[in-house]
Parts: structure tokens; sequence; C-alpha cells
RNA sequence: GGGCCUCUAGCUCAAUUGGCAGAGCUACGGACUUUUAAUCCGCAGGUUCCGGGUUCGAGUCCCGGGGGGCCCA
């Protein structure tokens, strides 16, 4: 069936349910009535009427009228009493009631003949309380003020996954916790963003399509700008026009937006992602640890009201007190019980990665092949919040050279749950050592490394006129949801990326 | 990239060895002036993901393709 045999209005093709509606638009406006009228006159929400109405008894009259909206959620007839539960955009539900006594017995035929559930409806009418003691809108007058076309899945049977996904319109009307979650996320970024803004740090806004993609070793999507006839990059991280900003002066820069990575999707990996990067100058990787520990142990206690949330499968996760912490070749020494450190030579550990049946690009070298065995052994171990400290220079050039240890780099991971969570560093300043760096990423790019860095040449400019000492930090605010929810990311993100039907 | 599982009515799911495609809810018609997944009576609703093949006969078996999920690399 094509979109547009369900345009018509017609529809002989359509499924029974979908028809009849389509009949009922088509009545009201034959009886001159509005499917998709402007609006409807309210008084109140509904969670106005449920605070003003609170007091009433079972089977109590207010005297008071109102006129009140929502999605019709439940229909039931009884004869000449009809009653609609009604719901709200926030979730308040609110039960009007139809009499045939109070509206006559013409529009209560009108309702039963073209208000179905899914429809958006008005009602006016004295506040009450039903003999069950369910706080009601007596109705004089009711209308329509919106047909549903499509009827919502059985309410009492949970959607399957993947129409959650693809119609996540429908998932937010029938599921409560997927309209929490949406809500929740808003709470957390506003909250982040509040602390930053109580730290006097600047919120910018920088380039998404770049000339260059940045920032990250990742595989860029390309897109093709016309008018200068050139391949534009989706942004893979926006650390590089930040750390422009620290040059520039804004000391304490912080953005919150989307980044892009051409590689697979799976459970914890989604195409765009949200992203928290913020640099702070005169700290390091210690004081920016403290800041993000602060942010996040600041939005679960702002949003669920503490630092030891429940999570989705209703188990507790403690983000309070200090985190552990400990470093990559040290955890990584232990699992392996042998002693590993970024002098160990390349080919002890591929003798490693082939004692635990890690397979190994050739293209790795031996910082890079440390990290992956890293990642194997040591990360789903890693339940509690922990800080990773200490990761190779080759894997991160971007970051500054470690104060006392030759080879290493003031960079830590946090991990949450075994999901990598946020990432902190030293900045690397210096101009001439940034430049080898990204000369020899560039050589790797050459050598058929797709995610390698390339050397950015207004990047190095800018850092040429001087960048104080930062400290920055980068982090993932979807898996940052996820670690305060315990949900997966495509509960997290409401719109994640299919395939096309 | 590899392996396994999965796709059937609006929704959630059945269908034995290859033998008339079913149920619950929803919808539709009827009864009911206090229902809360009401109850009772009646009645509809299908391109079994798509394309081939085997067969007297395919939701089921075979081949190819697509969507989704899980595990592995």
């Amino acid at each position: 069936m094509t979109e547009h045999e369900q345009n018509t209005d017609t529809g002989d093709d359509l499924p029974e349910q979908m028809k009849i509606r389509r009949e009922k638009r088509a009545a009201l406006l034959a009886e001159g009535k509005q499917p998709y009228p402007l609006g409807y006159p309210r008084t109140h929400s509904l969670a106005e009427l449920r605070e003003q109405f609170a007091h009433l008894e079972p089977g109590e009259s207010s005297g008071v009228t109102v006129a009140a909206a929502g999605r019709v959620i439940f229909v039931r007839t009884a004869g000449k009493l009809c009653f609609a539960r009604l719901r709200d955009g926030d979730g308040t539900e609110f039960q009007a009631m139809l009499s045939q006594g109070k509206v006559g017995a013409e529009a209560l035929d009108e309702f039963k003949r073209l208000v179905d559930i899914g429809d958006h409806l008005g009602v006016t009418g004295e506040v009450v309380t039903s003999k069950r003691g369910e706080l009601s809108v007596m109705a004089d007058s009711f209308a329509i003020t919106a047909k549903a076309l499509r009827p919502l899945p059985v309410a009492h049977k949970p959607l399957a996954e993947e129409t959650r996904v693809r119609q996540r319109y429908v998932d937010l009307i029938v599921r409560p916790e997927a309209r929490a979650i949406a809500r929740q996320r808003a709470a957390v970024v506003r909250s982040i963003r509040a602390q930053l803004d109580e730290r006097d740090f600047i919120e910018v806004e920088t380039p998404m399509m770049q000339v260059q993609a940045g920032g990250a070793t990742a595989r860029p999507f390309v897109t093709h700008m016309n008018a200068y006839d050139i391949d534009l990059y989706m942004r893979i991280a926006p650390e590089l026009y930040l750390k422009r900003c620290v040059v520039g002066g804004i000391d304490r820069v912080f953005e919150i937006n989307r980044n892009f990575r051409n590689e697979g999707a799976d459970s914890s990996h989604s195409p765009e992602f949200a992203m928290l990067e913020a640099y702070q100058a005169y700290g390091d990787y210690r004081t920016i640890g403290e800041l993000t520990k602060s942010l996040i142990q600041g939005a679960a206690q702002s949003v669920f009201g503490s630092q030891n949330v429940e999570l989705a499968d209703g188990s507790a996760y403690d983000l309070g007190g200090d985190w552990a912490e400990t470093t990559l070749f040290g955890s990584l020494s232990e699992a392996l019980g042998e002693n590993v450190t970024v002098a160990t030579p390349l080919e002890a550990l591929r003798a490693y990665a082939d004692k635990v049946e890690l397979g190994v690009d050739p293209l790795w070298g031996p910082g890079k092949l440390a990290e992956e065995l890293f990642e194997h052994l040591v990360v789903p171990e890693l339940h509690a919040p922990t800080f990773v400290y200490d990761y190779p220079e080759e894997t991160s050039p971007l970051t500054r050279g470690h104060r006392s240890m030759p080879g290493l780099t003031e960079k830590w991971d946090l991990y949450i749950r075994g999901v990598e969570t946020a990432t902190g560093y030293s900045e690397l300043v210096d101009p001439v050592v940034q430049r080898e760096r990204l000369e020899a990423q560039a050589r790797l790019a050459a050598k058929g490394d797709d995610e390698a860095m390339r050397v950015d040449e207004d990047f190095l400019r800018a850092m040429e006129y001087g960048m104080p000492p930062t400290g920055g930090m980068g982090m993932g605010i979807d898996r940052l949801l996820m670690a305060l929810t315990g949900l997966g990311i495509r509960e997290t993100i409401l719109f994640p990326l299919v395939k096309p039907e």
C-alpha cells in the first residue's frame, strides 16, 4: 500500500479500522463540524483540575463549570451514560462523563458514533466525582479537537521494540516510561548547563560541517557543498574549535551538540550522538576530572533526587562519594598476570593477544594494542564508576605528555557500568609537538587508517598564537543518560537512526 | 564482516508431519445512567516481509533479497 493511497479519502484498500475513522472524519464535515478545529477554549489543564478539585468527595458536585481537553485514551459506554478518560501531554489523566440527561440524546449518539480512542477531545461542564470517586467533568458539551485516523495499539500489550523506535510518537502516547525518559533527558542536560553556567563556563556553538573533520580518531560522514563545489565533513568532535576559543580568551568554554561518526550502530553506539565538551584554562586532567564527577553527581541529585540512582531493571547504582581510580597499564598487568608497561614491545603484546584470543589489526602499534587488550580484559569488570588514568601517547595525539612518566599522557577515561562515558585530558598546547603528532597521524592515514587524524593547518596556526595550560573533557550525553537510567541507547535517543522500512 | 534467532489481522501472539490461516484485545452492530483491561449477545477483519523454486497442495521445505534482535570478531 502506498502513502498516496493512504491519503485518499475513499481509501478502499485501507484496513477496516482506518477506513472507518476516515468515514467519521467525513461525517463530521458533512454535519458542519470541524475534525481539526483551531483550538478549544480551555479554562484549566488537566493537572490544574486535579490539583484544584482534589478535595471532592465521591459523588460530590463542585458547582464549578470548566473547559478541558486531552487525548481520549479510554472509552466506556453504558447506555445513556458514557465515560472517556482524557490524557494531557504531561501524562495527567482526567475523566469526562457524558450523560443523556445533560447533553441530550442527539449529542450522546454523536459521541458514540464519532469519538474514538486516540482522538483529541474538549469537554465543558461541571467538575464532579463519580460514584467510585473518580474526578470528572460532567459534560454540557463536547467537541473533537483532532480526529485520529489511526487506532492506537492495545494499551496493555507492550509494543514490539522495533515499533517503539520507528514510531516513537506512538511509544510516547502509550508508554509512560517513554515520556519519562524524554523529560529526564531534558532535565539532565538542563542541570549540566546550569552547573557549568554557575562555574562561569561560556556555551558556544562551533561548526558541524567542516572542511576537515578533526578532534577524534573516527571515520567521518562526507557531504557536498554545491556553491563551493567542495566536500564537507560532518564533525566527529568539536575539540579543535573549542581549543581555538580558549586561544582566543574564552577561558572556560563548553558545547553540547551532536557528533557524527560513520561507524557501526549497536546497543551502545549511535552514528549521531550528543556530546558535551568543556575546556578550562589553567586546569589540568585532575581538575577537569573533579568537574566531570561533580556534573554527573549534580545531575543525578537534581533529576533523580539521589546520587544512588535506580536503574531500569530495578537495581540501585551508586554514583555518590569518591570514585575508583586505576591506570591502564596497572589494571592490564593485573588482568594478564604479567607486567606490562608503555615500553612493552609490540611482539610481546601480540603474544598476549594471541593467548586471550584477541584479533589484532596489523596496523596497530603497541599503544593501540595495549588499549585493545585493556578493553577486552579489564573494561567488562569495571562496574562501579572508575577513572582510568595514563594512556599511551601513541593513541592520544591531542594530549599533553605525562609530567613524570615518559610515553604516557595525562588522560583519563571514565567508565560507568563498563561503558566509556567520558574522557579528560591535560591538553597538549605546544604547537611544535602538536604538529609532529598530527603529521604522524597523517602518515597513518596515508597507510590506510581511515580513522586517523589529518593535519589541520588553521588549528596549528591558532596554537602558535599560544594556548594557556588547559584541562579538557568530553562526555557522551546519551551514555550519561544510559548510566543514570540503565536504559539502552535506543531508549535514551528519541529518534535513533533506523534503516528505512 | 561471521553465526544464530525472528517477520502471520489495527496491536500482541498461535498454527502439530507440508493438508480449510486462528485466538485475545481492538474494530463493527445490539443491550446497559457510574465504567476503570466492565459484562452479555452478534459479526467482520489476511499480499503470512519481498521474489523465485520443489510439490496435487507451502505460513511451514529449498534458493535469493530486505527489515529487526542477540552473540562473536
